[in-house]
RNA sequence: GCCUAUGUAGCUCAGUGGUAGAGCACUUCCUUGGUAAGGAAGAGGUCGCGGGUUCAAUUCCCGCCAUCGGCUCCA
């Protein structure tokens, strides 16, 4: 017998060997149903596996990470045996499950494709093998067995993955005619699954090396319950909804023109007004955390990046030089800010009593991003990084972090953007070499770093190795509409710039000295900013920065004057503004598209106005502006003082 | 840059080897206060761009450009 210990503390007794789906049918048969995986001693098992020892024992269910995981995993491995029937000599490369679903990346053979339109037709054969009900079976295998299995059946990507494997720790799974390589764990069977759906194709290089073969990548999501695929199918399509650049298109924010080039977004008026509304906010914070603003010129001169060390980096793949017709001198787009700051620290002598020094910039910057990149406003080659550059003393740098982690928050307060995710990246600790800068400012900084995170309670996750080679930093992530992770915010710290530019201050021992720099950007970019922010909101903006003009429509004839000095009020204000000229009728409906273009309408009468017959409404289900009614000026005026002083509580 | 798909009216999309269509939107007029109101008339397209095949190409073939979903990249 051993003893098998349960999250609630509770232990029981079983027969040694016992497996997971015998414990839940000794539990309860409801259990057993729903359970798909098993976690021994914190590893995740198969509920077929037999347990010889005495452990601690979670059954995981779908709601369980692990659960899932096991549940979409089986998946790609059943798509995989249904692939391998339809396209007989198809290889196999990996196959895991991820956030949502799965997939498989297979080479079909020399001009064997597989699209989109035999989708179905996999999903068929899918569907067949669950009705058969195949046992997932797996098998411990020794190396030079596998690889000779695997040899035999041409499997070059399996054995390759074999061959970097230790003997002894080798396992496979099988189900029905397929066998696969494979750690698992996995579902007892293939019945398990219920409903299947392959979502897309793409191609995806082996290992993720642009040197290596292409195989072809299929994304596929299950479910235990065919309801639950209809329900994610629809989820998707309200994310689709969401898109910045449908809904960009829809409100008039921003515009590509092919002519003007790709990656080159045009700010419409309403983007620029929603865009200038969030730069006058940060502005008015950075006042108050005492930054100087500075504007520097959007090319500099070659030499400025041989010296910064960004053109030995990226000149190949750079926008190319400028050069002047009589001279021959060569200017660069820049790229980024910083080599422009670190000139303007230069200017003139500097003592420890002038730092910090924070020099903030509206930058914006050109990169040469590869075609298959540009992605809406989230990745574009011309864009406006909400830049400033903290030249301060080594010492400063976890104070200053803090500062700049305030504002941050402000910013995602005032916005309520709650589901960000935060990553600290620090250097790889068994490759210091690969790092610019003394291993004293290192240790330093990236304790600051750390402090800072655990001072402000911020859960970040710490990723070593993922520090630039200059510096290490915190980066603030944002989920899209459909999960895509984008970088917003960023704070860097860095050795090489200064010592590149060989910038210094007096130090009160009347040494030279060497100041530290951080790079940092709350919003990140303008344009991946809002184009974040419109997929968050769906385009329903708060009204301190409502996109686009307001509308006052007075109930009546009645209200005409009021509704004009209410109009002269938010034009004082600087907010663009209009009386309604068509209220002849009184009460007229404001039709869907109207409201597309009048993102903001308020509605001006007297209080004892009711709501019904005011009669302002929207058509259509799809609330796509929005419409307020407003009966007295102190409303209309707090409205507006919101609207220009946003996040006023959280400074 | 690579792999897959797509590109037709402002938007969403149908369609064909014989020089183009729908719905919504738009303009004018009529009707009408009621949850996407109805009617009449009208305007709007070098069918992404360039080559080729053909008597004839928006349609077939090739190249390019752009876009979608991924991969790689992201100072």
């Amino acid at each position: 017998m051993i003893k098998i210990t349960f999250p609630d503390g509770s232990v029981r007794e079983y027969e040694k060997g016992v497996t997971g789906i015998e414990i839940a049918n000794s539990i309860s048969p409801r259990l057993a149903q729903e359970v798909l995986a098993a976690s021994v001693d914190g590893e995740t098992w198969d509920l077929t596996r037999p347990i010889e020892h005495d452990a601690s024992v979670r059954l995981l269910k779908w709601d369980d990470d692990e659960g899932k995981h096991a549940y979409w995993h089986s998946s790609a491995h059943l798509m995989a045996e249904a692939l391998q029937i339809l396209y007989p000599g198809i290889k196999f490369g990996i196959g895991p499950a991820i956030e949502n679903g799965f997939y498989y990346d297979v080479d079909p053979g020399e001009g064997v494709t597989i699209k989109e339109s035999d989708f179905p037709a996999i999903e068929k054969k899918m569907m067949e093998l669950i009705a058969a009900k195949e046992d997932i079976v797996r098998q411990s295998i020794s190396k030079p067995d596998a690889v000779s299995m695997f040899s035999d059946r041409n499997e070059n990507y399996k054995v390759e993955l074999i061959n970097e494997l230790e003997d002894g720790t080798i396992t496979t799974y099988t189900q029905g005619g397929f066998t696969d390589l494979c750690r698992g764990p996995h579902l007892p069977n293939t019945s398990y699954i219920k409903a299947v759906k392959i979502l897309s194709s793409a191609g995806a290089y082996w290992r993720g090396d642009e040197k290596r073969p292409q195989l072809t990548r299929l994304y596929g999501i299950t479910f235990p319950k065919k309801k639950m695929l209809d329900e994610y199918l629809v989820l998707l399509e309200e994310a689709k909804k969401r898109d910045h650049r449908k809904i960009g298109k829809e409100l008039q924010l921003f515009h590509f023109s092919q002519t003007v080039g790709s990656g080159l977004p045009l700010w419409l008026p309403k983007g620029t007004q929603l865009r200038l509304r969030l730069e006058d906010f940060l502005k008015k914070i950075q006042r108050e955390f005492d930054y100087e603003q500075v504007i520097t010129p959007h090319i500099g001169h070659k030499q400025l990046y041989v010296t910064s060390g960004h053109y030995a980096k990226y000149g190949e793949d750079s926008f190319q030089p400028i050069k002047t017709p009589e001279e021959g001198e060569e200017f660069l787009l820049k790229p980024m800010n910083c080599p422009h700051h670190c000139e303007i620290y230069k200017a003139f002598p500097r003592s420890y009593k002038d730092l910090p020094l924070r020099l903030a910039e509206f930058g914006t910057v050109y990169r040469y991003e590869q075609s298959g990149e540009l992605h809406g406003l989230t990745r574009v080659r011309g864009f406006t990084q909400d830049d400033a550059h903290i030249f301060c003393t080594p010492d400063q740098v976890k104070n200053e972090f803090l500062k700049v982690m305030d504002i941050i928050f402000i910013i995602f307060n005032a916005l309520n953007f709650e589901n960000f995710e935060a990553q600290i990246s620090l250097r790889d600790p068994n490759d210091k070499e690969k790092y610019i800068g003394s291993d004293e400012n290192w240790e330093k900084a990236e304790h600051a770093i750390v402090e800072a995170c655990q001072e402000k309670g911020l859960k970040a996750k710490v990723e070593l190795g993922e520090a630039a080679f200059y510096g290490p930093k915190l980066d603030f992530m944002v989920k899209d509409a459909l999960g895509r992770r984008w970088q917003l915010g960023t704070i860097q710290v860095d050795y090489n710039l200064p010592d590149r530019f060989e910038l210094e201050y007096t130090g009160a021992d009347n040494q030279k000295h060497r100041p530290v720099m951080i790079h940092r950007a709350p919003f990140g970019s303008m344009e991946r900013f809002v184009a974040v922010l419109i997929e968050h909101t769906a385009g329903k903006f708060p009204l301190w920065f409502t996109p686009t003009q307001v509308v006052v429509l007075p109930v009546s004839e009645k209200f005409n004057d009021y509704a004009s000095e209410v109009v002269k009020e938010l034009k004082k204000r600087d907010i663009r503004a209009e009386v309604d000229d068509r209220n002849e009728k009184v009460g007229r409906k404001i039709r869907d598209n109207e409201l597309k273009r009048i993102p903001y309408l308020l509605v001006v009468g007297e209080k004892e106005v009711e709501n019904e017959e005011v009669s302002v409404r929207k058509q259509g289900g799809e609330d796509k502006g929005s419409v307020k009614l407003i009966t007295f000026a102190e409303e209309i005026f707090r409205e507006v003082e919101e609207m220009m002083n946003p996040g006023k509580s959280g400074l």
